[in-house]
Parts: C-alpha cells; sequence; structure tokens
DNA sequence: AGTCAAAAATGATTCTAGTCATATTTAGCG
DNA sequence: CGCTAAATATGACTAGAATCATTTTTGACT
C-alpha cells in the first residue's frame, strides 16, 4: 500500500526534492562517464543532458556551467579519496614520510587521468560560483584537517594548523608544476619532499 | 631616400616580420584596454579585431584563444611589475620583512583590477597552449631569481632556490585564498607572513 | 619587371554554451 | 477532489569563440 503524501513528506524530504536529487545524480553520472570517455571539450552539453534524459536548459538549473559540472562530478569522487587515505593513516616513523605518502597517493588518483585533473585544478583555483565555492571548500577544509592531524601528531611542530596550509600550498604548487606546466611527476615529488623536509625540520646553515 | 629592400632587410629582422610585431602590439594594446574598460567577459573578439584593425580570424593567428591573449596582455605587464620591484629592492632588516614587502607590492599590482587578476590566476595554472608555456616560464623564473637572491642575502638559510620556490608557492596559495576564494586580502597576507617566518626560521616546539 | 611558392590575412560559416519565454508539474488549501 | 501559485522543466533561440577555404601579400629568384 503506498504512502500518502503527507506520510511521504515526513519521512524523507518531500518527493519533489528527491526527485531533483535522483535527476542530479542522473547528471553527475552521464557527466562522469562522457568526460572519462571523451574528454571534457569534445562532450557537448547536450549529450550529456540527452544521455540524464532531460532538456538541454533543464541542465543549466543543476550546474551554472560546463565548467561548474565538472567540478560538481569531481568534488565527490575526491573527498571520497581523501577519506580513504586519511582513514588509512600511512605508518611512516617520520612526519615527512607520511605526508609524502598521503601525496602520493592524492597523485595516484589524478595521474588516472591527467587532462580531466588538469582542467579541474584550473577550476579548483577559481570559486566563481557560489555552489562551486562551497564544493571547493569542503574538500579543502577535509584536506586540511588529515595533514593537520598528521602534523599536530608528529609532535615536534608548533602550531599544526598553520604548518598544514603550509604543506597544502607546497602540494598545489607541485600539482601545479607537474599538471600545468607539465613537468616530470617524479621531479615535482622530490622536490616536493625536500621543501616538506625543510618546512618541518628546518633548514638553517647551521643547524 | 628610402633604403631598398635588401638593405632594409640587413638593418631590421625584416618588414615582414615588423609588420607582424606591430600587429602584435596593435592587438594587445587593444586588448588591454578592452579588457580593462569592459572587462574580459564582455569583450569580444571580434571587439578586439576591429579596434586593432584586423580580420576576425587573423586574431586568432596570434593567440590561438582568448584566454590566450589574456595571458599575452599581462605577461608583459607583470613581468616589468617584477622587474621594478626587484630593481628597487626594500631595505628592511629582516628577509621575511623584504619578502613580504616584496609580495605586497605584487598584490598592489593585482589590486587594481581583482576580476582581471582573479581570471589571470585561473590561466596562469595551466599553460594549455605552447606560447602560453613560454610565456608564463619567463614571468615565473624572472620571479623565483628575484625571491632567490632576497634569500641568499639573508645568509641564514641553505639551498636557497629551494626556499625561494616554497616562498612562492605559499604566495600563490595566499593568491588563490585571496582572489580565487574571496577571503580577506589582509588576513591572506598576514597568513603568509606566519608561514613565511616558519619557514624561514623554523616551527620547532623547542626553539 | 615578372614569376612563383610560401606566408599571412580574411570573413563567411560552424558549432555549442548558455538564455529565456512558455509549458508542465507539484503541493498546499478550501 | 478542483484551484492556485510557486517551483521546475523544456527546447527553440542567441551570441560569440574559433575554424577554414579562399584571397592577398610578401620576398626570393630570374
Amino acid at each position: 500500500m503506498a504512502l500518502t503524501d503527507e506520510q511521504e513528506a515526513a519521512v524523507a524530504p518531500g518527493r519533489r526534492e528527491r526527485n531533483k536529487l535522483q535527476k542530479r545524480a542522473r547528471i553527475v553520472a552521464a557527466a562522469r562517464d562522457l568526460f572519462g570517455r571523451q574528454g571534457f571539450a569534445s562532450t557537448t552539453t547536450q549529450q550529456i543532458a540527452d544521455a540524464a534524459d532531460i532538456g538541454t536548459g533543464t541542465l543549466f538549473l543543476y550546474a551554472r556551467t560546463k565548467e561548474d559540472l565538472l567540478v560538481m562530478v569531481f568534488r565527490d569522487e575526491m573527498l571520497e579519496t581523501a577519506r580513504q587515505i586519511f582513514a588509512a593513516p600511512p605508518a611512516a616513523p617520520d612526519v615527512v614520510d607520511r605526508l609524502m605518502a598521503v601525496f602520493n597517493r592524492m597523485a595516484d588518483y589524478h595521474a588516472g587521468d591527467t587532462d580531466l585533473a588538469r582542467l579541474l585544478l584550473r577550476e579548483l583555483v577559481m570559486s566563481q560560483t557560489e555552489s562551486r565555492r562551497s564544493d571547493i571548500d569542503e574538500l579543502m577544509d577535509a584536506i586540511h584537517d588529515g595533514l593537520s592531524a598528521i602534523i599536530q601528531d608528529g609532535g615536534r611542530v608548533a602550531n599544526a594548523p598553520l604548518v598544514a596550509r603550509s604543506a597544502f600550498a607546497l602540494y598545489y604548487f607541485a600539482l601545479i608544476s607537474w599538471l600545468g606546466a607539465g613537468q616530470d611527476r617524479g621531479w615535482c615529488m622530490r622536490l616536493l619532499r625536500e621543501q616538506l623536509a625543510n618546512l618541518i625540520n628546518g633548514n638553517r646553515v647551521d643547524a
């Protein structure tokens, strides 16, 4: 027997809301699939709309621009990836080793599709849309908290959150060098390790 | 009396080449003006072509995309700005102070048009086009060298170029927070100062 | 000066992201 | 149940970036 409207509304946040969420999920799935198989540029918003079985204009009710769609698609995936990485903490003796283990696993994720990662990185820099900003903030916060915990756990450093911010900034720059400037990944990561060692352990001549 | 073709070609790198340079200059000037007055999005490539007195398609012989045009326009300006900043070195006692003086002056430049700066920053992350890559590399190198000199001059740090890279990465991240994530400029710069102090002077609990 | 191939310029055309006036669906209410 | 207003969906349409087949310019060589 079906529930009455009132009962239904009481259980879940309303049918309308559920429909929207379903539609949103279809859109994200379609976009994820097409971006992955055809690339971002050669996927048209029309193709995504067709695959998600919605009208041309409806798509833009859920993502203001094609680029927002890219961020939408990867926000979930990256959040999940970040959670998994921080949930299974690397059991290395040194803080620098542990940070590098985290960053290497993140880089592994991006290595799966460097073309998309490159474009995504570009969009993550600028949170033009309001919805995008919250997507990005959530992701950044998750990573920052994870890093902070690792650094705090090391115990040798004052002001762990600030150092976490610096570590993330250095990682971000490594990503830009690798994906943006086309430098060799290994080279970027080696440099990052040195920079992190400097950051954590100091770099004085007399040390 | 006019020079013969041969004489002319011997003096300068050929009339053809000079024409191209002139045309390029007209394009950059027109784009600079229109972007500044109307903003990037509401300036059409047609307007730029008209202002530069060239055909619609000719524009794309000089810049593969509208975004490349943005990079072209600001590469020169930013290089010049960077040179001026590093030519008149800040006479502060501390390395951190001197770095902050440099970064603050760079931020001042961007503060002149934060909308354009935001878009530019996004494009600088990814050197999609080959021509853009060289533009960006040149700019980055200039800044890196300047920072390196300041840090080396401080004398208390081993491996100045690496620390310069880190300092730049931290500055870059501050820019992203300010222009990209919409954080308050003062807050970003204060954080940057702390991070730089950490980087240069160490951050051990026992220090 | 005249010829020719390569380089550069051109604008009509194509393609697609994003808009907007209209139509449909939803849910609260008498 | 209708009725109504608000929310949501739709696809024909617009605007503008970028392309490309064609034309024009250049300069080397005779």
